[in-house]
DNA sequence: CCCCTGTTTGGTAGCGCTACCATTCTCCTG
DNA sequence: CAGGAGAATGGTAGCGCTACCAAACAGGGG
């Protein structure tokens, strides 16, 4: 005698009660979902006024449970709020709003521990894929993402040796690139600002450092950092600094936007005119440099687009077609404003 | 005869290896796990020394099956960049850290079709709590909701009538606030410069309008809005819109910061004296607000702790104790600085 | 000493779906 | 026309966990 089904649930219809409806086994069902060109046109329309009539939706945690393995996309990044990995994570869900993957986010902290611990939760789940931000993985890390069992792709950066699949540009080129601008442009004691120095911002700082040696013009003393996180006051505040230690500096390559806002608002302050007193370069182009006055100048950085390619390569290496191209470079643009014309 | 087990998920422990380990059944782990104080001090060391030594990890997708409920918070904002949302969601995250639950972000755009959409995904899910951005969800979204079966909470406003829950504060009586400031500080041809004008944003100059008619200012050529998504780019096109049309205008109450910022600029490009010539209020208090030169007045609103709280009341109903106080109204900050000072 | 209550533990039967294999039904080849 | 390959469909048996109930055990009152 089989007790009366309870319907824990909640009564939402089932597989079941769609294949009841259309006259068709569960399992011709799941596959008229999953694998539409292996069922028949018939029962495909069938099928289809089954599931329309009865609003059935199927469940996720019991296909990931059946299939092991989640329509999941796991994401790391080091900050919800800045908005360069805001930009990368708006990329991830737009290419992925009309899939059947969902989207679970993890923010690092920009910590290599935290990134582990996040990991360690994110991998037993099996994702269909990971995406994580940077480079510099623990060893620990790495082998999580090596032993995940789906693909992997490491945005932002490029590098000689992905875990899996690579997006992003050289850091070192575009401090590089930002600095050889300002010396083209005439600038010879350019100093470099930066805040919460990840291993990003470190390359840019390398960057900035070969153009500047290359020019026969750096000295340590132009360097100015701080681990904290970066803000426009904290702009402003280590201009100040910058300037008590070198009153003749004549240009600075800041770290990122939001510290180059800072040092403008601080030479406005200070009536040091921009850009014949002062040279000012940013970096990731956000939207307010070219709206700022004068127009800063700065390094466009494809961050949406980075998040978009992730998707579409990780896409593929479900779906088999592993892209043979394993390390995407998509470079970046300096963008000349105002700020540097002297 | 029974096939050997072939275990599909990839071999790691499930709850039974535990369970056999630590020499107890298989659903005393489970309440081990779930609910400790059922479980005696005894039993709790074995399975917990059983659990480390397998490094067992809960399926949370077995778990959401049986009992038809996952853990998972569902959170629907209507962008992901815009830095307001940004923060309201890192609280979500932050609250979130350190429990079992699990965060489902949507983006809706700005779209209460997108909306719908993403709670029809959502809701069969059997979310743990939902938390949306908003108060003026289409009257599906609403039944959605309310037909959820978990706790909801609706951030960023106040009003008289949530779905369940309630936390923010009221953009009407900011926007009031902000306006009123510019009329005790003396200023008279008071414009307000808005984009993308969202439900939010319309409530804000809803109070900007009564305060200018309460003090017999208001005048409809004053205001300056567009459908456009808000920029800096667009602050000082719009300013100069406004001027255009008024040029006797000496302040603006702007809809966001991002509009202040490039109503400063403009002021900068034309040089216009701020605060003299034009007096500039903001909404919302971003960082570089403070930074500004000068300056900027804004409206500080906590966004942050919006999200924490909401989590907070979320979990307090979800573990019985739903909160008395249905409705929070966690207040804004004027923040009076030198962009006012006449 | 038995019954009753309350606490702790375990067994059974699913949750809704899909992997795996079996079956049926073509249609082609020799 | 038998035999075999291939396409379309279905049945069975789980995936790893928890709801539900039953059982075992202790302690207290009559």
């Amino acid at each position: 005698m089989t007790k009366p089904r309870s319907r824990r649930g909640g009564g939402r219809p089932t597989i079941g009660d769609v294949a009841r409806k259309a006259g068709v086994g569960a399992i011709t069902v799941s596959r008229a979902l999953r694998e539409p060109e292996r069922v028949s046109q018939d029962l495909r329309r069938q099928i289809q006024a089954a599931v329309d009539e009865l609003g059935y939706v199927p469940d996720p945690n019991a296909r990931a449970l059946a299939s092991a393995r989640a329509d999941v996309f796991g994401v790391l990044v080091p900050s919800l709020t800045n908005n360069v990995f805001a930009e990368v994570v708006r990329g991830i869900y737009d290419s992925l709003s009309d899939g059947p993957f969902r989207v679970q986010l993890g923010n690092t902290h920009y910590s290599g521990l935290e990134e582990e611990r996040l990991l360690q939760v994110f991998a037993p789940q099996r994702p269909a894929a990971l995406i994580v931000a940077g480079i510099d993985q623990t060893p620990t890390s790495r082998k999580l993402l090596e032993s995940a069992g789906c693909p992997v792709v490491q945005v932002m950066e490029t590098g000689p040796d992905p875990v899996d699949m690579l997006v992003g540009f050289s850091h070192f080129d575009g401090g590089r690139t930002a600095t050889e601008h300002l010396i083209e442009a005439g600038y010879r004691r350019i100093g470099f600002i930066g805040a919460r120095m990840d291993p990003r911002s470190q390359r840019r700082l390398a960057g900035y450092r070969a153009a500047m040696e290359k020019a026969g013009l750096f000295d340590p003393r132009l360097i100015t950092t701080t681990p904290l996180l970066s803000s426009v006051t904290l702009g402003h505040e280590l201009f100040r600094d910058a300037l008590a230690k070198m009153p003749a500096l004549d240009g600075v390559f800041c770290n990122n936007d939001d510290i180059a806002l800072g040092v403008l608002f601080e030479c406005h302050r200070a009536a040091l005119d921009v850009p014949k007193t002062i040279g000012i370069v940013g970096f990731n182009d956000l939207e307010m440099m070219q709206a700022a006055f004068p127009p800063l100048t700065s390094i466009r950085t494809p961050r949406y687009e980075i998040g978009r390619r992730a998707v579409a390569m990780a896409l593929a290496a479900i779906t088999g077609q592993r892209p043979e191209q394993r390390i995407v470079d998509l470079g970046f643009e300096l963008k000349p404003r105002e700020s540097t014309a002297r």
